[in-house]
DNA sequence: CCTATAACTAAACGATTGTTTAGTTATAAT
DNA sequence: ATTATAACTAAACAATCGTTTAGTTATAGG
């Protein structure tokens, strides 16, 4: 390393980029999401992307990482709460307010909507990943409804689906849906439990 | 029309290879069919495509009304059923069902699926379908609510809105979650209305 | 049979896709 | 200051996108 002679420096910070990258991705999916659209957003050219990233793929996978670090806060509060199914409830509405951000419309949840997006594709990479991620929610939520030591097992494991599921459509749903309309859902979602 | 020099047949029925369109938007989404693939599916070529329907978007449009065609017999089953909330239950398995189909992957409902790709999108011709669709459904789900006597306005309103997130969020899931986990979902779902 | 015309085939269109490459600029070690 | 090299700009790449068009084939009326 010290013998290397060092040429010029980047103007780009790579996470920086990829952030911005992300933003994009998050509210177009990843067909929907060009290089040129990627050039001007991250406010470098595609030599620098192609140069940084590999491809465009390799800039959507580097993007979910970054999302995943976003997602962590809210997911680690829940696995550190002690509350039981009432900290999952407040997963569900801290996560659908992450979607919502600052916009108009609601961008949802990247990673269900590339769940969505990619569903039908081959792309291995991408569905490991997505898997990964469904268990450790499950895992968690399975952690959380065990607090409750009235619960037999099986109402577990089929609470833990339900909830999963519903977690899951909530993402969906909340890209069309009203704030009303959400919130009733998740007030009578948690009904149930 | 007596009067008119007739000239060379079609070799192709308009609603057979729209039937056969919609299977590929069905599975891929409106972005990911190229008129390459639509050619192949139904089996004519640009040419006859484009003066049929008169461009992609033409086809997709063509495509949502013969989905709705195949959607009506279940909607049609839920409006002539007279079992209140267990219709409904019925229905969601009944769209569960549809969603299936004989194939590997699950395609989930056109419908839902075009909601959350155009969500993002300007086109209000796609929008305005996708909204009128929607608010048949939740009439559909006031109605049969409505039959327990029991139930007051407001109680049937927030139902409602629990049972139209539910549902979109059902067929979205229903695209990469498990049969188990599906039915989990609905049972518990309707457990408490 | 001849003619008009709709339906076909197949090639090409311009635009845009993701990706690469040739040439220039800036930096750090010699 | 010279030199090596990484980071930049900008143009071009082949492939594919949705769309159109020129030319051929088939059919029904005259």
């Amino acid at each position: 390393m010290v013998l290397e002679i060092m040429a010029r420096k980047k103007e780009y910070i790579e996470s920086e980029v990829i952030e911005k990258a992300m933003t994009l991705f998050w509210r177009n999916g990843y067909e929907n999401t060009s290089m040129q659209m990627l050039e001007k957003e991250m406010g470098i050219n595609k030599f620098s992307i192609y140069s940084s990233f590999g491809s465009k793929h390799g800039v959507f996978i580097e993007s979910l990482k970054s999302y995943k670090t976003k997602v962590k806060d809210v997911f680690d509060k829940l696995k550190n709460a002690s509350n039981g199914v009432e900290d999952i409830k407040q997963f569900f509405y801290d996560s659908v307010q992450l979607g919502r951000g600052d916009e108009k419309l609601a961008k949802g949840c990247l990673i269900t909507n590339t769940y969505n997006e990619f569903s039908q594709s081959p792309d291995e990479l991408i569905k490991e990943q997505m898997n990964a991620f469904m268990n450790d929610l499950k895992e968690v939520f399975i952690e959380k409804l065990r607090m409750d030591a009235s619960k037999d097992e099986e109402t577990i494991q089929k609470q833990a689906n339900f909830l999963l599921l519903a977690k899951h459509g909530l993402a969906a749903a909340s890209r069309v849906n009203s704030t009303k309309e959400i919130e009733d859902y998740i007030e009578m979602t948690f009904d149930r439990l």
